[in-house]
Parts: C-alpha cells; sequence; structure tokens
DNA sequence: ACTACACCCTGACGTTGCGTGAGGGTCAAG
DNA sequence: CTTGACCCTCACGCAACGTCAGGGTGTAGT
C-alpha cells in the first residue's frame, strides 16, 4: 500500500530521477514521509502518476498536466474516456506509418523513386496534439494571447478594460433588436476586431467558438447576464448572425 | 526535384529550424546550395531524411541514427524490413495501453482500486527501446564501455593490448585440446575477466553472444584466423563450456 | 555492536532537440 | 525599384530529465 520511490519506479517503468523530477515541480507529491525524510507513495500517488503517464503519452508538457490535473472541475473518468479515443487514433497513425514503410520497400523493388508527398505520409504528430490541446487546454489561441499580453502596462490593461465595457454596454443597449440588426452587427464586429488587435487572431469559425461560450461557460454567462439578463443567448446568436454575414461576402 | 527548405520542412511535416539544425550536426545535408547560399535538397536527400524520421520514431537519438546511417554496411532495404517490425510492436503497445485504459475504468466503476503492477501495464517504452539499440548499434554495453574507457592513457591501451594478445596467444596454444578442456576453461575464464574489468560488466548471456561474433562477425573471425586457422570457432565452442560450466555452478 | 550494502536524500550542473528572436541578404512579382 | 515572402547565420532559451557529488538511513549478517 505505502511505496518507495524505487519499488513506485519500477511498477511504472520511469526512473527515480523522474519522480523526484515530479516531486520538485510539485506534479505528483509522494502522499508523505517517514521520519528519515524518504517519500512514501499511497494508492491515490499512483493513480495520479497514472493519469500524469497518460497525458505524457499524448504529448502534453508536464506543466500543462499539471493544470488540467488540478483544474477543479477534472473529472478523471471523462479524461479516461478521451484518452481512449485519441489513443486508437495513434494506433492508426502507427498503421499509416507501417503502410508508408511498405510503400517505400516497394518502390524500391520497382526501382521508381517514390514521390515526395506519399514519402512522409503519416510522420506527422502535430495535428494530433492540437487535438489535445483543444480538448484539454492550452490552445494555440491561449498561448498567442499571453504572448501578445505579457508586455501590457496598467495602463494598457486599463485601455482594454475600458474599451470591452464600452462594447458590451452598447451591446446591452441594442439587445432589443434582432440579432442580426445592422447596428448589433457593427458592435460585434468591433468587439471581433478588438479580440484579433488585442489577443489573438480570431477566424470566424474560432469566433463562433467563443458566441459559444457566452452561454455554455459558467463565467463568461454570469457577467452578461449580470449586464442584462438574457444577454448571453442574444450575444451568441448575434456572434453567428455576424459570421454568416462574413463568410457569406467572400 | 529540387526543393527548397520550406517546401522539404512542410512535406515532411517538421519546422526549418529542425531541417537547419539537421544540416548543422550532418546528419542530413542538403546535396547543394544556390549562389545565393540557399539549401537545395534533393530526392536522395528526401529519403535520407526519411530514414532518418523512421529511425527517430523508434526512439533513437539524433547521433547515434548518424552513425547508423553512415555505417558502410548499412542496408537500406533490411532497415525498412525492421521498421515495419518494430512499429507494428509498438502498435500492440499502444492497444496494451488502450486496454489499460478500459481496466482503469471499469475499476472505476466497481470501486475496486487497481493492484499496482496492473495499473501501468503498457506504458514502458524501454524495453522496446533498448530492442532497437540491440539491433542497431549503441548497445548499454557499448555505452558502458565507452565512458569506462574514455579516460584510459595511451598507457592503459598498451597495458590492454598486451594482456590481450596474451590471453589470445595462450588461447590459440591450447586449440588442440578440447574445447572444455580445463586449461582452456582457465584462459576463457581469464579473458571474461578482463572484459568485466576493463570494458563492461559482462553476464554469462552476453558473453556466450561475444563468442558467437567470433564466428559471425567479419572482424573478429579475420583477427582470430589470422592468429590460428580454426581459432575463431575453436573460441566459440569454448565460450559455451565455460558459461555452461558457469551457470552449473550456481 | 559493527559494518556492509542497498536504498534514500538534496543540490547542482550537463545534455538533447529543437524554439525563438535578432540582424541581415535574396528574389520573383507588381 | 520596392514590397513581401523566403532564405541565411549566430546565439541564447527551455523542457525533462541524466548524472555525479556528498552525505544520511535501515537492516541483515557476523
Amino acid at each position: 500500500m505505502a511505496q518507495t520511490v524505487k519499488a513506485v519506479a519500477e511498477l511504472a517503468g520511469v526512473s527515480v530521477r523522474t519522480l523526484h523530477h515530479y516531486d520538485a515541480i510539485g506534479l505528483v507529491r509522494p502522499g508523505g514521509r517517514t521520519e528519515g525524510g524518504y517519500r512514501v507513495y499511497s494508492q491515490r500517488d499512483l493513480e495520479r502518476l497514472q493519469q500524469v503517464l497518460f497525458f505524457k503519452e499524448l504529448g502534453l508538457g508536464l506543466e500543462e498536466i499539471k493544470e488540467v490535473l488540478d483544474r477543479p472541475g477534472f473529472d478523471r473518468r471523462q479524461a479516461l474516456l478521451d484518452h481512449r479515443d485519441l489513443l486508437s487514433r495513434r494506433r492508426d497513425r502507427l498503421g499509416r506509418l507501417i503502410a508508408a514503410v511498405e510503400r517505400t520497400l516497394q518502390s524500391m523493388e520497382e526501382g521508381v523513386p517514390m514521390e515526395g508527398n506519399v514519402m512522409f505520409d503519416g510522420f506527422s504528430a502535430a495535428e494530433y496534439e492540437e487535438e489535445v490541446r483543444q480538448r484539454w487546454g492550452e490552445t494555440a489561441a491561449y498561448k498567442e494571447s499571453r504572448e501578445r499580453t505579457k508586455d501590457y502596462t496598467a495602463g494598457d490593461w486599463d485601455a482594454v478594460f475600458t474599451e470591452q465595457t464600452a462594447i458590451l454596454q452598447a451591446i446591452a443597449a441594442l439587445a432589443d433588436r434582432p440579432a442580426d440588426d445592422p447596428a448589433v452587427l457593427a458592435e460585434i464586429g468591433r468587439m471581433h476586431r478588438f479580440i484579433s488587435e488585442r489577443f489573438y487572431a480570431c477566424p470566424p469559425q474560432m469566433y463562433r467558438g467563443l458566441g459559444d461560450l457566452a452561454v455554455a461557460d459558467e463565467r463568461f454567462k454570469r457577467t452578461y447576464e449580470k449586464l442584462r439578463p438574457g444577454l448571453s443567448q442574444f450575444m451568441r446568436q448575434a456572434v453567428h448572425a455576424y459570421c454568416d454575414k462574413l463568410e457569406a461576402e467572400e
């Protein structure tokens, strides 16, 4: 039940140093210590370690894994279900790699050089990784936003806050009109540009997702509802109307 | 046919920086440059890159990959055949991982905590990696030997050489006796200790492998045969006899 | 009671495989 | 002749440990 570092290391197939490291960065902390200062791992710690290794297998960084696991709403069951999916997609990827090897062998036997695009079929793991992030945390957009805002001064943040509330109040004032009213769309567009300039590149598809969050995410929803009841629903519809129009124009 | 960095990068799903890096360490060098100094990749370079990515997928380090690919006898066809094997074993590993996820889910539903050894089934990639190395190059023993000998002075090497030839000549002088003659076994044992002290820990099973190399590897074989015809076969038998006895004693 | 030996601890520096600018040329299109 | 998309070479940065060094712990054998 209570295990020493070495026992855990062998069990999980990682090095003792790795466990030390995970302890140091607070990713997997042993439940306790003996008087001698030895780490003691409990069953709960083992479960946590297992989770960590699952996420690592999917290519997430340790810092990210920590955030995901420590997030209050983390649902271990759901995570495992997702993992099963993602892992089987990876297995498919290996299948494609194997196929690539076989094609290469064949082209060698026939003496025909392969075409470039076929040669590298199946390698790219990057696409899978962004998908994992979409589901679990640090999307590329989030990273970009953090990057762009890291040097903002207090004054910058003030400006951001002022403009944001101004836009929201303007929209709140228009919330009795239809969602695709030109005045509404104008404000929604203003918000779109605001985000793109200040935080991250935001293509229509992503802006739609953001609109959905207005009703799906409690934090957004509450902000909007406090400003005016029903505003979150209205925002969502307006954003979609705006994106429809934007895409129609192309 | 002739491609720029970016084109190759996109084709292979790696970054431009990665290609720069591979060029810098001499792993994948573009066949030529334009007058402007731009890298130009040929079909041959693409094939090399593909090989590199295959080996990387198997977990080899870049330095190791370089050595393997640059080894004179490198057989691309055989390498690809092996890759196919190893990749499908990895796919199996993913299968076991998926099974582990499913078992975990089930134990959650039943509320029974899992046993440690089952929890981490399927993770360990290390075993696969040593296997890859067995096949392709830098075994753990080789690494240890390099480590231990890196500070040898010229005098040390001299001593090594002297002792080694002394042992070999003693064995050559005994090669008309049966392979399990006590005097022969004594010399074989001396050689065993010599290796263990000077180069790497060498359990019987490995020493047997070394004995097999005496006939299987051209370089060893030639050294022995030059000393006395038939010596390589004799060495092999004697080493096995020695290991038999060693294991019987336990 | 002593000592050998396997195991544990905490620093702290090293390594691999690129990421990420900085600073500056190249070249086809308009 | 000027953009804009690419290209180049340094050079520093970073994650996830590996690998000592220096020293304590615990228990089995004598």
